[in-house]
DNA sequence: TCTAATCTGTGAGAAAAACTCACATCCGAT
DNA sequence: ATCGGATGTGAGTTTTTCTCACAGATTAGA
């Protein structure tokens, strides 16, 4: 009835088809990667399973005996079978590109810069990146794994591999810097234009709390702000000096680099941390290989 | 290259193929005769190995994904096929007479009589009895064991099941004892007829030796006596009264039970046995079958 | 004929895999 | 609300499998 009733040990008989293919123990032996003593043990468990010899010992060689020839036939098929359809299946899964969703601010400036050469490093994740914008289910099946910032807790049914700690910095142009008095954060926020971000609302609280500055002063401030849609669009604000702008840092780590940008204070950890967040199913393998991949390059 | 290059585990593919076949843990467990935790790690490690999930965990039960499903295509045919083929084998072996080969004279005057029950008791066996006059190689394809008495040593590659002891009886008709003194071994010896056979020429220097009866006495004695070809026609011979025979008790069992012969002294033990010799590459089970029952009968 | 090379087989102990048990969790039905 | 029936998991145990080192046996060739 059932199809595994009382079928021999699976591994025996993996060793019996591969011995009875190779005609030897030896060979049979390093084709497994085992030593010569296991499939020998393995064909001994597997004839007297059947309580039959299967090979006959003739000289310092093996011959198939007639059930093992017998044998041979099904399991021969059988396991060709189970090969053909774990490397289909195999074949399948490495050559399904991986799908990342990344914001956009992330992607634009950090992530598109560093594609050519994730890609020549990791050829074989065949990665295909999506910008998600405001929050992205990382359970819609199209996307394989999300990066994001965000807070601890994480959801427990879901795996997530920690790139780096969100580390906040207040940034500018030097000429904005100029015309504003910055010698303590407190002087800044008294003098300077802030820009801030709807997707990020405590970006700034957050800032000024590490820093020591008085909350009023920051609302004060605020008032005479100006608040953008995306991170994105803050970013290219700043760049055109139109204030002071609080990132994480990666996202203006090649601005400062180059001088377009200026961060007067150290970086400011928001206890939130970037994360590659993976969806149920994914494959962690690969993942694993795209997180070491961007932890390094962090 | 290999059809083993990197196949998943075994077990682990049989679980999930038991599993997709029952569309749930807990039936493919109790299939596979083991508890759902093991079945439920095999499919964990499936998953791992592929780097995928294989089913999808809704609600209280599992669903085949679409990669699952995929595998399930061909680890189920490679499965049915591998139990077809085992089942196969088995059923042939089950099904294939069992050849006893045995010596004519324990043939006639033991087996036979108790061929009925036997085959009643061990219909499975379906025994089939050949005579082996003389020495006859078990190792000769169409044996699968011999009953034989031999002495030790026995050769080392062939697998023996000692049945019993030899012990030979000096055994006549009651009329023939009449006409004999035999109040001692040494009396009958020196005035009565010895029966010998060519087959064991040693019978009955083993049974003087162990009567404590002097050579020359037993020299003498054979010169008056008769020396028959095979066993079987020496009990003829003591049947039809012509002397004192010497034979295995096993032979004589029933004509003593009978009171055709009469055995006036104890059996004696040669150091030989009655074994069960398999042929190489016989069926242990059956052959063990074979044995238990014949010990039980012996 | 002896020797070296090349197989397979095996005993003992080590390593790895698989299993069980008991408990946790989660959904759906009474 | 709770119970029944399903899956998941941590810890520890049992079973299987493997390796190592050696033995026996056969073949090729000096």
């Amino acid at each position: 009835m059932s199809s595994a009733a009382s079928l021999p040990p699976l591994n025996a008989l993996r060793a019996f088809e591969a011995t009875a293919r190779c005609g030897s123990v030896t060979a049979a032996a390093e084709e497994l990667h085992v030593t010569h003593g296991a499939v020998s043990r393995q064909l001994r468990t597997l004839e007297s399973h059947f309580g039959t010899a299967l090979f006959e010992r003739v000289g310092r060689g093996l011959t198939l005996t007639a059930h093992g020839r017998e044998l041979q036939r099904s399991v021969g098929e059988a396991f060709s079978r189970l090969s053909e359809g774990c490397a289909t299946l195999k074949r399948r899964l490495d050559e399904a590109p991986f799908t990342l969703a990344c914001p956009g601010s992330l992607l634009a400036r950090w992530l598109i810069p560093r594609l050519d050469r994730l890609n020549a490093d990791l050829p074989a994740l065949r990665l295909r990146v999506i910008s998600s914008e405001h929050e992205l289910d990382p359970r819609r099946d199209d996307v394989d794994a999300t990066l994001r910032f965000a807070a601890p807790p994480w959801p427990a049914d879901l795996s997530v591999f920690t790139l780096r700690p969100e580390r906040i910095v207040a940034v500018a142009t030097p000429d904005v810097w100029r015309s504003t008095p910055s010698e303590t954060a407190a002087d800044m926020l008294a003098h300077g234009t802030l820009l801030d971000t709807a997707s990020r609302p405590q970006a700034w609280t957050q800032w000024t709390d590490a820093m020591g500055v008085d909350p009023e002063t920051l609302a004060a401030a605020r008032q005479r702000g100006r608040t953008f849609e995306h991170l994105y669009y803050l970013l290219e604000a700043a760049l055109s000096g139109l204030g002071v702008a609080i990132a994480p840092d990666v996202l203006v780590a090649g601005e400062i680099e180059r001088g377009q940008l200026v961060a007067p204070w150290p970086a400011v950890e928001t206890g939130a941390a970037l994360g590659l967040w993976l969806a149920p199913g994914a494959d962690e393998r690969r993942a694993g290989a795209l997180a070491a991949w961007l932890k390094r390059e962090l």
